[in-house]
DNA sequence: TAAATGTATCGAAACGATTCAATAACGTAA
DNA sequence: TTACGTTATTGAATCGTTTCGATACATTTA
């Protein structure tokens, strides 16, 4: 490969002039920064990003990390910390915590291989990112909270998430209503839980336990609690499904089953993925601010590259959407 | 921030003792092992990555470049990278080349910043690739095909795909057979329409221009093209929607003229999107491998890598998926 | 006991850029 | 002519690692 010293040589000028002109810092002669341009060309330089990044300690750049780079989930996610890192003229990489200590995140995190990260991805523990984040390495933590120097979390409010869905099935009359939840120690499942029991007491509906199934977050969780709920005697006039893929498992079973959605059972869910509003019915659930998420993270995060203050606490709403799969109670 | 410098002061040893020690590669003493971690640990040691990477002059990352970061499309190619990535026990970062000439991609392709790379952003042009391919820098580029050492080019069989799917159209009985195109200059859409070309004249089919509509590859394109199919005189029994996107932009317009598919017009698309099976009717479709296109560009990198040998051109076939929106002209 | 062997540790060079402080070159003012 | 200010250029130090070759010491062998 080639160096800058080569490209001085060739120039006939000192390794420092050719920093100098290639980079356009200093006052450097029209007549050295032509040379110095020519030989670079001629050699096909390419300067080394880690020589230029351990000099100058700044990457210009983010990483975004996510427990699974595929996901068609964080789309809009991505597309929210993408639109903003551009804006601020900032490099965005994306890479994937699958794999715990050995993955690529935690080396991003641990090797301050950026200037700092958005990390959206649970099965990165909080020490770990305590432990990572610094005055000059700060971290955005999504769907978390952390109490620690130099990192933000943002969540979104997904306790409100759970009562909105509860509140808009009572106000369809429901008096029946069945959660499907996910795994249960998930920070994000006790709070859709918790809204859920919040909006039932409001109502002075009991809750009844047998209405409480398991379902994993995974579209054939939801199936089988589906399933679960049919098979046992009463079935109730509603189910909250905890999030959206259980939902269409869910569906899938009532279907099967012979059991029209929503004239025999009302179906909510949870996120408002893209294939929400293309399944039959449509799904009625609560949005989650995806791209206002990261697009505020990522705004966060530059203002902390600023050295800007912030809050070290961010709450989001969510909002109901209603389309087919909800009805009156009649 | 602490460096191996002060690790190594305050464990007592040489600092090379203390890379040694840390990075276990030479024989030390059981002793001075244990003292060099617990100074580590004390100090919350964490080596700097640039500073390692420019020494050992490689990063066990590779990077995947995309036009768009967040792209439900490419789900499928990125699992099949990070899938192989993993059993290598290589790091994986997918980077956008949105934003041309200053985007991150290319950044990362000019400052050779990962080992290797896998290019599918159609924005990027050849010649830039060329110039950063290098012996110790392969790429791999798909959906095109280069000529030039060090990359390895992989493409979908996209005239097979194009036949494929006019012939399926013919073999159910249609004759008038319209083709909706993506952006007339791209590679893919010149395939595709080789091959519906192709299996038309094989059929001895006559081909009319005006049957050939422009729609953006965008499912506003695919709409307002099928509106003026419609509001052309004979409508055709058949339309090759030339990607999914445009073909559900047409079944929309379709629904909205009352015109029923299949009843009415058959439609078939090109690329099976996740969401083809959920509309209604849900899409056949030609479906390209993305998943084998992720794992194999992967699995050819690695080799590289490695020192091997490899071919440098592949193509991957497509396969005909039915579905529910093409059926036998009556 | 001297020589040979082996092991753990160390010092210094290197990777390829950036940047500070020093110098050279040159025109201008005194 | 000398002194000075300005500007372009340079040499050397530096960033934080890794790694080569040297060294010191302990152990075995002849």
């Amino acid at each position: 490969m080639t160096t800058i010293k080569d490209v001085a040589k060739l120039a006939g000028v000192a390794v420092s002039t050719a920093s100098y002109a290639l980079n356009g810092k200093q006052k450097i002669s029209e007549e050295t920064r032509r040379k110095v341009f020519e030989a670079a060309k001629k050699l096909n330089y390419q300067k080394n990003g880690f020589a230029s990044d351990l000099k100058s300690k700044s990457t210009k750049t983010i990483a975004l990390i996510l427990s699974d780079l595929s996901g068609p989930y964080y789309s809009q996610l991505i597309q929210g910390v993408q639109d903003v890192s551009y804006e601020n003229g900032y490099n965005l990489v994306a890479c994937s915590s699958f794999g715990g200590y050995n993955s690529t995140a935690v080396k991003f995190l641990m090797e301050k291989r950026v200037d700092g990260t958005i990390v959206f991805a649970h099965n990165i523990e909080n020490d770990l990112l305590v432990q990572a984040a610094h005055e000059s390495f700060p971290i955005i933590a999504l769907d978390r909270s952390i109490e620690s120097d130099h990192i933000v979390s943002i969540e979104v409010d997904n306790e409100q998430g759970g009562y909105l869905a509860t509140k808009h099935l009572v106000e369809l009359g429901h008096k029946h209503i069945a959660y499907v939840s996910g795994p249960v120690t998930t920070h994000d499942n006790i709070l859709r839980f918790k809204g859920y029991q919040r909006a039932l007491k409001e109502h002075n509906l009991p809750y009844k336990s047998k209405w409480n199934i398991s379902g994993n977050f995974t579209r054939e969780g939801g199936y089988n609690a589906a399933k679960l709920l049919i098979s046992q005697k009463d079935l109730p006039s509603a189910v909250f499904f905890a999030n959206d893929e259980m939902a269409l498992g869910g569906l899938r079973a009532f279907k099967e089953k012979g059991i029209e959605v929503p004239k025999d059972i009302s179906v909510i869910g949870f996120d408002d993925i893209q294939l929400a509003e293309y399944t039959r019915p449509s799904l009625t659930t609560i949005r989650q601010p995806k791209y206002e998420m990261g697009a505020l993270a990522a705004h966060i995060l530059y203002q902390l590259l600023k050295g800007e203050e912030t809050e070290n606490f961010y709450k989001l709403s969510t909002e109901l959407i209603i389309r087919e799969s909800t009805k009156i109670l009649t």
